[in-house]
DNA sequence: AAATCCAAGATTTTCGAAAATCCGTATTGC
DNA sequence: GCAATACGGATTTTCGAAAATCTTGGATTT
Protein backbone atom coordinates (compact mmCIF):
# COMPACT_ATOMS: atom_id res chain seq x y z
CA UNK A 1 0.00 0.00 0.00
CA UNK A 2 1.79 3.34 -0.77
CA UNK A 3 1.36 6.38 1.33
CA UNK A 4 -1.09 8.14 -0.83
CA UNK A 5 -3.53 5.39 -0.10
CA UNK A 6 -2.73 5.21 3.15
CA UNK A 7 -2.88 8.77 3.66
CA UNK A 8 -6.59 8.48 1.72
CA UNK A 9 -7.48 6.23 4.23
CA UNK A 10 -6.56 7.98 7.75
CA UNK A 11 -7.62 11.22 6.18
CA UNK A 12 -10.90 9.98 5.35
CA UNK A 13 -11.52 8.02 8.36
CA UNK A 14 -10.52 11.19 10.82
CA UNK A 15 -13.04 13.10 8.58
CA UNK A 16 -15.59 10.90 8.75
CA UNK A 17 -15.67 10.23 12.58
CA UNK A 18 -15.56 14.15 12.65
CA UNK A 19 -11.92 14.17 14.41
CA UNK A 20 -11.79 16.92 11.63
CA UNK A 21 -14.19 19.11 11.85
CA UNK A 22 -16.52 20.60 9.00
CA UNK A 23 -15.06 23.26 7.72
CA UNK A 24 -11.79 23.00 9.18
CA UNK A 25 -9.41 24.19 7.47
CA UNK A 26 -6.59 21.32 6.26
CA UNK A 27 -3.11 22.97 6.50
CA UNK A 28 -0.08 21.05 4.39
CA UNK A 29 2.47 21.81 7.30
CA UNK A 30 -0.28 20.07 10.42
CA UNK A 31 -1.21 17.15 8.16
CA UNK A 32 2.43 16.27 7.04
CA UNK A 33 3.43 16.35 11.00
CA UNK A 34 0.17 14.51 11.89
CA UNK A 35 0.54 11.64 9.59
CA UNK A 36 4.14 11.29 9.38
CA UNK A 37 4.77 12.24 5.46
CA UNK A 38 5.73 14.88 2.92
CA UNK A 39 2.85 16.83 1.00
CA UNK A 40 3.04 14.96 -2.18
CA UNK A 41 1.02 11.85 -1.16
CA UNK A 42 -1.54 13.96 1.14
CA UNK A 43 -2.09 16.25 -1.83
CA UNK A 44 -3.41 13.27 -4.08
CA UNK A 45 -5.22 12.35 -1.27
CA UNK A 46 -6.85 16.06 -0.96
CA UNK A 47 -7.51 15.98 -4.25
CA UNK A 48 -9.33 12.24 -4.34
CA UNK A 49 -11.44 13.57 -1.57
CA UNK A 50 -12.16 16.69 -2.92
CA UNK A 51 -14.04 14.12 -5.56
CA UNK A 52 -15.98 12.56 -3.48
CA UNK A 53 -16.69 15.98 -2.10
CA UNK A 54 -15.47 15.21 1.41
CA UNK A 55 -13.04 18.11 0.94
CA UNK A 56 -13.41 21.35 -0.76
CA UNK A 57 -10.86 23.64 -2.30
CA UNK A 58 -10.07 26.72 -3.41
CA UNK A 59 -6.93 27.16 -5.82
CA UNK A 60 -4.21 28.62 -4.01
CA UNK A 61 -5.76 28.75 -0.97
CA UNK A 62 -5.71 25.05 -0.31
CA UNK A 63 -8.54 22.36 1.07
CA UNK A 64 -11.05 22.61 3.81
CA UNK A 65 -13.09 19.80 5.44
CA UNK A 66 -16.24 19.78 3.33
CA UNK A 67 -19.26 21.35 5.87
CA UNK A 68 -22.24 19.59 7.24
CA UNK A 69 -25.82 21.24 7.05
CA UNK A 70 -29.12 19.82 8.08
CA UNK A 71 -30.42 20.49 4.26
CA UNK A 72 -28.16 18.60 3.13
CA UNK A 73 -29.09 15.48 5.33
CA UNK A 74 -32.24 15.74 4.21
CA UNK A 75 -30.78 15.59 0.55
CA UNK A 76 -28.34 12.49 0.98
CA UNK A 77 -31.32 10.95 2.95
CA UNK A 78 -34.10 11.14 -0.14
CA UNK A 79 -31.21 10.52 -2.66
CA UNK A 80 -30.20 7.63 -0.20
CA UNK A 81 -34.06 6.43 -0.41
CA UNK A 82 -34.47 6.57 -4.31
CA UNK A 83 -30.73 4.96 -4.70
CA UNK A 84 -31.27 1.74 -2.15
CA UNK A 85 -34.95 1.34 -2.84
CA UNK A 86 -33.81 0.92 -6.82
CA UNK A 87 -31.16 -0.89 -5.82
CA UNK A 88 -32.91 -3.13 -3.47
CA UNK A 89 -35.71 -4.06 -5.76
CA UNK A 90 -33.54 -5.36 -8.59
CA UNK A 91 -31.56 -7.38 -6.05
CA UNK A 92 -34.58 -8.89 -4.82
CA UNK A 93 -36.00 -9.84 -8.64
CA UNK A 94 -31.88 -11.07 -9.14
CA UNK A 95 -30.48 -12.61 -6.04
CA UNK A 96 -29.50 -16.06 -5.10
CA UNK A 97 -28.18 -17.99 -2.65
CA UNK A 98 -24.79 -16.19 -2.22
CA UNK A 99 -26.56 -12.74 -2.16
CA UNK A 100 -29.16 -14.56 0.55
CA UNK A 101 -26.65 -15.63 2.39
CA UNK A 102 -24.61 -12.76 2.64
CA UNK A 103 -27.64 -11.04 4.41
CA UNK A 104 -28.12 -13.90 7.28
CA UNK A 105 -24.53 -13.85 7.73
CA UNK A 106 -23.76 -9.86 8.06
CA UNK A 107 -27.15 -9.40 9.99
CA UNK A 108 -26.14 -11.84 12.23
CA UNK A 109 -22.71 -10.53 12.74
CA UNK A 110 -24.19 -7.09 12.82
CA UNK A 111 -26.20 -8.50 16.01
CA UNK A 112 -23.21 -9.66 17.72
CA UNK A 113 -21.50 -6.83 17.70
CA UNK A 114 -24.80 -5.08 18.65
CA UNK A 115 -25.31 -7.12 21.66
CA UNK A 116 -21.82 -6.48 22.97
CA UNK A 117 -22.15 -2.78 22.35
CA UNK A 118 -20.52 0.05 21.86
CA UNK A 119 -18.52 0.72 25.24
CA UNK A 120 -14.92 0.95 23.51
CA UNK A 121 -13.60 2.72 20.68
CA UNK A 122 -12.99 -0.26 18.89
CA UNK A 123 -16.65 -1.83 19.65
CA UNK A 124 -18.00 1.46 17.85
CA UNK A 125 -16.00 1.22 14.85
CA UNK A 126 -16.26 -2.86 15.03
CA UNK A 127 -20.45 -1.71 14.66
CA UNK A 128 -19.91 0.92 11.67
CA UNK A 129 -18.18 -1.95 9.41
CA UNK A 130 -20.64 -4.65 10.16
CA UNK A 131 -23.60 -1.77 9.74
CA UNK A 132 -21.91 -1.43 6.45
CA UNK A 133 -21.59 -5.07 5.60
CA UNK A 134 -24.94 -5.47 6.01
CA UNK A 135 -26.65 -2.79 4.58
CA UNK A 136 -24.71 -3.58 1.17
CA UNK A 137 -25.07 -7.19 1.93
CA UNK A 138 -28.85 -6.49 1.08
CA UNK A 139 -27.96 -4.68 -2.41
CA UNK A 140 -24.82 -6.05 -3.32
CA UNK A 141 -27.34 -8.36 -6.32
CA UNK A 142 -28.56 -5.35 -7.79
CA UNK A 143 -26.36 -5.76 -11.10
CA UNK A 144 -25.12 -2.41 -11.17
CA UNK A 145 -22.25 -0.84 -10.59
CA UNK A 146 -23.37 2.59 -10.73
CA UNK A 147 -25.96 2.30 -8.39
CA UNK A 148 -23.77 0.69 -5.89
CA UNK A 149 -20.87 3.24 -6.12
CA UNK A 150 -23.57 6.03 -5.36
CA UNK A 151 -24.76 3.40 -2.43
CA UNK A 152 -21.10 4.14 -1.03
CA UNK A 153 -21.07 7.64 -1.65
CA UNK A 154 -24.51 8.56 0.19
CA UNK A 155 -22.92 6.04 2.99
CA UNK A 156 -20.28 7.38 3.80
CA UNK A 157 -21.74 11.21 3.81
CA UNK A 158 -24.59 9.83 6.29
CA UNK A 159 -21.87 8.41 8.38
CA UNK A 160 -20.52 12.06 9.10
CA UNK A 161 -23.88 13.30 10.40
CA UNK A 162 -24.26 9.62 12.11
CA UNK A 163 -21.49 9.91 13.98
CA UNK A 164 -22.55 12.30 16.97
CA UNK A 165 -26.05 9.99 17.28
CA UNK A 166 -23.59 7.20 18.28
CA UNK A 167 -22.89 8.45 21.87
CA UNK A 168 -26.74 8.40 22.95
CA UNK A 169 -28.00 10.88 25.48
CA UNK A 170 -27.84 9.52 28.93
CA UNK A 171 -32.02 9.58 29.74
CA UNK A 172 -32.98 8.91 26.16
CA UNK A 173 -34.93 5.41 25.68
CA UNK A 174 -32.59 3.88 22.85
CA UNK A 175 -34.11 3.53 19.61
CA UNK A 176 -34.20 -0.74 18.41
CA UNK A 177 -32.52 -0.46 15.29
CA UNK A 178 -31.69 -3.81 15.19
CA UNK A 179 -35.19 -4.65 15.06
CA UNK A 180 -35.61 -2.54 12.22
CA UNK A 181 -32.85 -4.27 10.44
CA UNK A 182 -34.03 -7.81 10.93
CA UNK A 183 -37.38 -6.81 10.10
CA UNK A 184 -35.72 -5.39 6.79
CA UNK A 185 -33.77 -8.27 6.35
CA UNK A 186 -36.89 -10.73 6.75
CA UNK A 187 -39.24 -8.49 4.33
CA UNK A 188 -35.90 -9.32 1.88
CA UNK A 189 -35.54 -12.96 2.11
CA UNK A 190 -39.38 -12.94 2.07
CA UNK A 191 -38.98 -11.18 -1.49
CA UNK A 192 -41.44 -8.68 -0.09
CA UNK A 193 -39.94 -5.95 -2.56
CA UNK A 194 -42.64 -3.06 -1.30
CA UNK A 195 -42.23 -3.59 2.25
CA UNK A 196 -38.53 -4.44 2.12
CA UNK A 197 -38.59 -0.69 0.41
CA UNK A 198 -41.31 0.69 2.85
CA UNK A 199 -38.99 -0.25 6.12
CA UNK A 200 -35.37 0.90 4.41
CA UNK A 201 -36.90 4.31 3.71
CA UNK A 202 -38.53 4.31 7.07
CA UNK A 203 -35.52 3.24 8.75
CA UNK A 204 -33.49 6.11 7.00
CA UNK A 205 -35.90 9.17 7.68
CA UNK A 206 -36.34 7.96 11.59
CA UNK A 207 -32.81 8.06 11.51
CA UNK A 208 -32.75 11.59 9.52
CA UNK A 209 -35.59 12.76 12.54
CA UNK A 210 -33.60 11.70 15.49
CA UNK A 211 -30.52 13.23 13.79
CA UNK A 212 -32.15 16.94 13.08
CA UNK A 213 -33.79 16.52 16.92
CA UNK A 214 -30.27 16.22 18.18
CA UNK A 215 -28.73 18.53 16.10
CA UNK A 216 -31.25 21.51 16.38
CA UNK A 217 -29.82 22.54 20.01
CA UNK A 218 -26.35 22.19 18.93
CA UNK A 219 -26.93 24.53 15.86
CA UNK A 220 -29.08 26.83 18.31
CA UNK A 221 -26.37 26.74 20.12
CA UNK A 222 -23.66 27.65 18.09
CA UNK B 1 -5.83 28.55 -12.31
CA UNK B 2 -3.53 26.10 -11.12
CA UNK B 3 -1.43 23.76 -13.17
CA UNK B 4 -3.29 21.08 -11.43
CA UNK B 5 -6.40 21.98 -12.71
CA UNK B 6 -5.57 22.66 -16.02
CA UNK B 7 -4.37 19.07 -15.87
CA UNK B 8 -7.60 18.10 -15.07
CA UNK B 9 -9.25 19.66 -18.10
CA UNK B 10 -7.11 18.44 -20.52
CA UNK B 11 -7.11 14.89 -19.56
CA UNK B 12 -10.60 14.70 -18.95
CA UNK B 13 -11.33 16.13 -22.04
CA UNK B 14 -9.24 13.73 -24.49
CA UNK B 15 -10.68 10.61 -22.52
CA UNK B 16 -14.06 12.26 -22.96
CA UNK B 17 -13.48 13.00 -26.24
CA UNK B 18 -11.85 9.78 -27.01
CA UNK B 19 -8.48 10.87 -27.47
CA UNK B 20 -7.18 8.88 -24.98
CA UNK B 21 -8.14 5.42 -25.69
CA UNK B 22 -9.86 3.40 -23.18
CA UNK B 23 -7.60 1.01 -21.34
CA UNK B 24 -4.56 2.96 -22.30
CA UNK B 25 -1.98 2.80 -19.97
CA UNK B 26 -1.36 6.51 -18.83
CA UNK B 27 2.46 7.35 -18.86
CA UNK B 28 3.76 10.04 -16.41
CA UNK B 29 6.66 10.93 -18.95
CA UNK B 30 4.32 10.78 -22.10
CA UNK B 31 1.49 13.02 -19.96
CA UNK B 32 4.45 15.15 -18.95
CA UNK B 33 5.73 15.73 -22.36
CA UNK B 34 2.27 15.93 -24.25
CA UNK B 35 0.27 18.97 -21.52
CA UNK B 36 3.94 20.36 -20.66
CA UNK B 37 3.90 20.41 -17.27
CA UNK B 38 5.82 18.34 -14.21
CA UNK B 39 4.80 15.25 -12.62
CA UNK B 40 2.92 17.03 -9.65
CA UNK B 41 0.02 18.43 -11.07
CA UNK B 42 -0.90 15.58 -13.32
CA UNK B 43 -0.95 13.02 -10.51
CA UNK B 44 -3.49 15.04 -8.77
CA UNK B 45 -5.46 15.24 -11.78
CA UNK B 46 -5.44 11.62 -12.05
CA UNK B 47 -6.24 11.06 -8.42
CA UNK B 48 -9.28 13.13 -8.82
CA UNK B 49 -9.89 11.25 -12.04
CA UNK B 50 -9.72 8.36 -10.71
CA UNK B 51 -12.00 9.13 -8.17
CA UNK B 52 -14.70 10.03 -10.96
CA UNK B 53 -14.21 6.44 -12.38
CA UNK B 54 -12.72 8.14 -15.75
CA UNK B 55 -9.46 6.24 -14.90
CA UNK B 56 -7.98 3.22 -13.12
CA UNK B 57 -5.09 3.03 -11.24
CA UNK B 58 -3.24 -0.08 -9.55
CA UNK B 59 -0.54 0.86 -6.89
CA UNK B 60 3.30 1.02 -8.35
CA UNK B 61 1.63 0.47 -11.96
CA UNK B 62 0.30 3.62 -12.48
CA UNK B 63 -2.52 4.32 -14.45
CA UNK B 64 -5.04 3.41 -17.54
CA UNK B 65 -7.49 5.23 -18.92
CA UNK B 66 -11.11 3.44 -17.90
CA UNK B 67 -12.58 1.03 -20.10
CA UNK B 68 -15.78 0.93 -21.63
CA UNK B 69 -18.41 -1.89 -22.32
CA UNK B 70 -21.95 -2.10 -23.59
CA UNK B 71 -23.14 -3.20 -20.27
CA UNK B 72 -21.48 -0.37 -18.21
CA UNK B 73 -23.33 1.68 -21.21
CA UNK B 74 -26.70 -0.18 -19.65
CA UNK B 75 -25.95 0.49 -16.61
CA UNK B 76 -25.47 4.13 -16.84
CA UNK B 77 -28.31 4.83 -18.95
CA UNK B 78 -30.82 3.30 -16.73
CA UNK B 79 -29.29 4.83 -13.65
CA UNK B 80 -29.54 7.89 -15.51
CA UNK B 81 -33.67 7.55 -16.33
CA UNK B 82 -33.47 7.15 -12.09
CA UNK B 83 -31.94 9.93 -11.49
CA UNK B 84 -32.80 12.34 -13.93
CA UNK B 85 -37.04 10.96 -13.96
CA UNK B 86 -36.41 12.34 -10.07
CA UNK B 87 -34.77 15.26 -10.50
CA UNK B 88 -37.07 16.07 -13.31
CA UNK B 89 -40.41 15.81 -11.11
CA UNK B 90 -39.07 17.75 -8.10
CA UNK B 91 -38.14 20.70 -10.95
CA UNK B 92 -41.75 20.17 -12.35
CA UNK B 93 -42.95 20.60 -8.99
CA UNK B 94 -40.62 23.56 -7.72
CA UNK B 95 -39.16 25.36 -10.66
CA UNK B 96 -40.28 29.01 -11.00
CA UNK B 97 -39.89 31.59 -13.52
CA UNK B 98 -36.06 31.46 -13.82
CA UNK B 99 -36.46 27.61 -13.96
CA UNK B 100 -38.70 28.16 -16.97
CA UNK B 101 -36.38 31.08 -19.25
CA UNK B 102 -33.07 28.70 -18.63
CA UNK B 103 -34.94 26.11 -20.58
CA UNK B 104 -36.59 27.97 -23.26
CA UNK B 105 -32.99 30.13 -24.00
CA UNK B 106 -30.67 26.72 -23.88
CA UNK B 107 -33.29 24.60 -25.88
CA UNK B 108 -32.97 27.82 -28.45
CA UNK B 109 -29.08 28.00 -28.69
CA UNK B 110 -29.11 24.34 -29.23
CA UNK B 111 -31.14 24.36 -32.05
CA UNK B 112 -29.16 27.04 -33.31
CA UNK B 113 -26.32 24.76 -32.76
CA UNK B 114 -27.73 22.23 -34.61
CA UNK B 115 -29.18 23.83 -37.45
CA UNK B 116 -25.21 25.16 -37.89
CA UNK B 117 -24.36 21.54 -38.06
CA UNK B 118 -21.27 19.94 -36.99
CA UNK B 119 -18.77 20.14 -39.40
CA UNK B 120 -15.88 21.66 -37.78
CA UNK B 121 -14.27 20.35 -34.24
CA UNK B 122 -15.02 23.35 -32.86
CA UNK B 123 -18.83 22.97 -33.81
CA UNK B 124 -18.70 19.63 -32.81
CA UNK B 125 -17.92 21.17 -28.86
CA UNK B 126 -19.99 23.81 -29.02
CA UNK B 127 -22.97 21.46 -29.58
CA UNK B 128 -21.81 19.16 -26.89
CA UNK B 129 -21.48 21.90 -24.57
CA UNK B 130 -25.14 23.24 -25.42
CA UNK B 131 -26.62 20.29 -25.30
CA UNK B 132 -25.24 19.57 -21.63
CA UNK B 133 -26.48 22.97 -21.23
CA UNK B 134 -30.15 22.24 -21.96
CA UNK B 135 -30.27 18.85 -19.93
CA UNK B 136 -29.22 20.60 -16.72
CA UNK B 137 -31.44 23.60 -17.47
CA UNK B 138 -34.18 20.63 -17.22
CA UNK B 139 -33.29 19.69 -13.87
CA UNK B 140 -31.88 22.56 -12.38
CA UNK B 141 -34.85 23.58 -10.11
CA UNK B 142 -34.93 20.01 -8.43
CA UNK B 143 -33.14 21.57 -5.03
CA UNK B 144 -30.91 18.27 -4.91
CA UNK B 145 -27.24 18.67 -4.96
CA UNK B 146 -26.72 15.13 -5.03
CA UNK B 147 -28.75 14.71 -7.67
CA UNK B 148 -27.34 17.06 -10.00
CA UNK B 149 -23.73 15.74 -8.74
CA UNK B 150 -25.28 12.49 -9.63
CA UNK B 151 -26.73 13.50 -12.81
CA UNK B 152 -23.18 15.14 -13.98
CA UNK B 153 -21.10 12.23 -13.68
CA UNK B 154 -23.32 10.19 -15.55
CA UNK B 155 -23.50 12.55 -18.02
CA UNK B 156 -20.44 12.34 -18.72
CA UNK B 157 -19.63 8.62 -18.50
CA UNK B 158 -22.39 8.88 -21.28
CA UNK B 159 -20.81 11.29 -23.38
CA UNK B 160 -17.46 8.85 -23.57
CA UNK B 161 -19.73 6.27 -25.78
CA UNK B 162 -21.75 9.27 -27.47
CA UNK B 163 -18.44 9.83 -29.37
CA UNK B 164 -18.54 7.41 -31.57
CA UNK B 165 -21.65 8.49 -32.50
CA UNK B 166 -21.47 12.06 -33.17
CA UNK B 167 -19.67 11.14 -36.80
CA UNK B 168 -22.73 9.72 -38.09
CA UNK B 169 -22.47 7.07 -41.27
CA UNK B 170 -22.68 8.60 -44.37
CA UNK B 171 -25.94 6.44 -45.33
CA UNK B 172 -27.87 6.77 -42.66
CA UNK B 173 -31.00 8.55 -41.94
CA UNK B 174 -30.03 10.70 -39.06
CA UNK B 175 -32.42 10.26 -35.97
CA UNK B 176 -33.95 13.49 -35.08
CA UNK B 177 -32.73 14.24 -31.82
CA UNK B 178 -33.38 17.78 -31.88
CA UNK B 179 -37.44 17.09 -32.27
CA UNK B 180 -37.05 14.84 -29.28
CA UNK B 181 -35.17 17.83 -26.95
CA UNK B 182 -38.59 20.18 -28.30
CA UNK B 183 -41.17 17.72 -27.36
CA UNK B 184 -39.53 16.96 -23.91
CA UNK B 185 -38.77 20.74 -23.30
CA UNK B 186 -42.91 21.63 -24.07
CA UNK B 187 -44.32 18.97 -22.15
CA UNK B 188 -41.81 19.84 -19.03
CA UNK B 189 -43.13 23.57 -19.65
CA UNK B 190 -46.68 22.36 -19.30
CA UNK B 191 -45.88 20.58 -16.38
CA UNK B 192 -47.05 16.95 -17.80
CA UNK B 193 -44.28 15.05 -15.26
CA UNK B 194 -45.52 11.86 -16.31
CA UNK B 195 -45.03 12.90 -20.60
CA UNK B 196 -42.00 14.89 -19.69
CA UNK B 197 -40.51 11.79 -17.71
CA UNK B 198 -41.54 9.07 -20.58
CA UNK B 199 -39.86 11.00 -23.50
CA UNK B 200 -37.00 11.63 -21.55
CA UNK B 201 -36.37 7.85 -20.81
CA UNK B 202 -37.21 7.19 -24.86
CA UNK B 203 -34.35 9.57 -25.28
CA UNK B 204 -31.87 8.06 -23.53
CA UNK B 205 -33.07 4.48 -24.44
CA UNK B 206 -33.33 5.34 -27.64
CA UNK B 207 -29.56 6.74 -27.92
CA UNK B 208 -28.34 3.51 -26.19
CA UNK B 209 -29.84 1.31 -28.50
CA UNK B 210 -28.69 3.32 -31.51
CA UNK B 211 -24.79 3.07 -29.53
CA UNK B 212 -25.35 -0.42 -29.10
CA UNK B 213 -25.87 -1.40 -32.83
CA UNK B 214 -23.14 0.94 -33.71
CA UNK B 215 -21.04 -0.52 -31.78
CA UNK B 216 -21.86 -4.18 -31.99
CA UNK B 217 -20.23 -4.50 -35.46
CA UNK B 218 -16.94 -2.62 -34.04
CA UNK B 219 -16.76 -4.95 -30.67
CA UNK B 220 -17.07 -8.07 -33.41
CA UNK B 221 -14.07 -6.87 -35.93
CA UNK B 222 -11.94 -6.03 -32.99
C1' DA C 1 -10.75 58.50 10.22
C1' DA C 2 -11.04 55.57 6.24
C1' DA C 3 -8.95 53.67 2.43
C1' DT C 4 -4.82 52.23 -0.13
C1' DC C 5 -0.44 50.35 -0.68
C1' DC C 6 3.62 47.87 0.42
C1' DA C 7 6.70 44.60 2.76
C1' DA C 8 7.42 40.42 5.51
C1' DG C 9 5.88 36.11 6.69
C1' DA C 10 3.05 32.20 5.89
C1' DT C 11 1.08 28.96 2.69
C1' DT C 12 0.22 26.63 -1.43
C1' DT C 13 1.88 24.88 -5.73
C1' DT C 14 5.39 23.05 -8.77
C1' DC C 15 9.68 21.15 -10.06
C1' DG C 16 13.71 17.98 -10.36
C1' DA C 17 16.03 14.43 -8.38
C1' DA C 18 16.26 10.43 -5.24
C1' DA C 19 14.16 6.23 -3.59
C1' DA C 20 11.38 2.30 -4.28
C1' DT C 21 9.29 -0.92 -7.16
C1' DC C 22 8.21 -3.44 -11.36
C1' DC C 23 9.22 -5.94 -15.77
C1' DG C 24 11.76 -8.33 -19.24
C1' DT C 25 15.99 -10.87 -20.02
C1' DA C 26 19.64 -13.69 -19.42
C1' DT C 27 21.96 -16.66 -16.46
C1' DT C 28 22.37 -20.19 -13.07
C1' DG C 29 21.25 -24.53 -10.90
C1' DC C 30 18.99 -28.94 -11.02
C1' DG D 1 15.40 -28.91 -20.90
C1' DC D 2 13.15 -26.17 -17.57
C1' DA D 3 12.30 -23.62 -13.44
C1' DA D 4 14.12 -20.32 -10.38
C1' DT D 5 16.71 -16.24 -9.74
C1' DA D 6 19.49 -12.26 -10.18
C1' DC D 7 20.46 -8.21 -12.94
C1' DG D 8 19.47 -3.71 -15.64
C1' DG D 9 16.43 -0.55 -17.42
C1' DA D 10 12.02 1.54 -17.18
C1' DT D 11 8.43 3.40 -14.33
C1' DT D 12 6.09 4.97 -10.40
C1' DT D 13 6.24 7.17 -6.00
C1' DT D 14 8.12 10.31 -2.61
C1' DC D 15 10.84 13.92 -0.84
C1' DG D 16 12.89 18.57 -0.15
C1' DA D 17 13.52 22.85 -1.93
C1' DA D 18 12.29 26.62 -5.11
C1' DA D 19 8.72 29.44 -7.18
C1' DA D 20 4.34 31.59 -6.97
C1' DT D 21 0.68 33.38 -4.44
C1' DC D 22 -1.90 34.86 -0.48
C1' DT D 23 -2.42 37.19 4.13
C1' DT D 24 -1.41 40.26 7.74
C1' DG D 25 0.02 44.38 9.77
C1' DG D 26 1.59 48.86 9.67
C1' DA D 27 2.79 53.04 7.15
C1' DT D 28 1.09 56.40 3.93
C1' DT D 29 -2.24 59.04 1.55
C1' DT D 30 -6.79 61.14 0.82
Amino acid sequence: MTLAEKAYDSLRRDIVAGHLKPGAPLRMAQLSERYDMGFSPLREALNRLQAERLVTSVALKGFSVAPLSMDEMWDATNTRILIESRALRLSIEQGGDEWEAGIVGTLHALMLQAARGTASEDDARALEVRHHAFHKALLVACGSGWLMEFFQRLYVESERYRHPMLAPRPGEPARDVQAEHEALARATLARDADLACALLADHYRRTAQRLESLMAPVAAAG
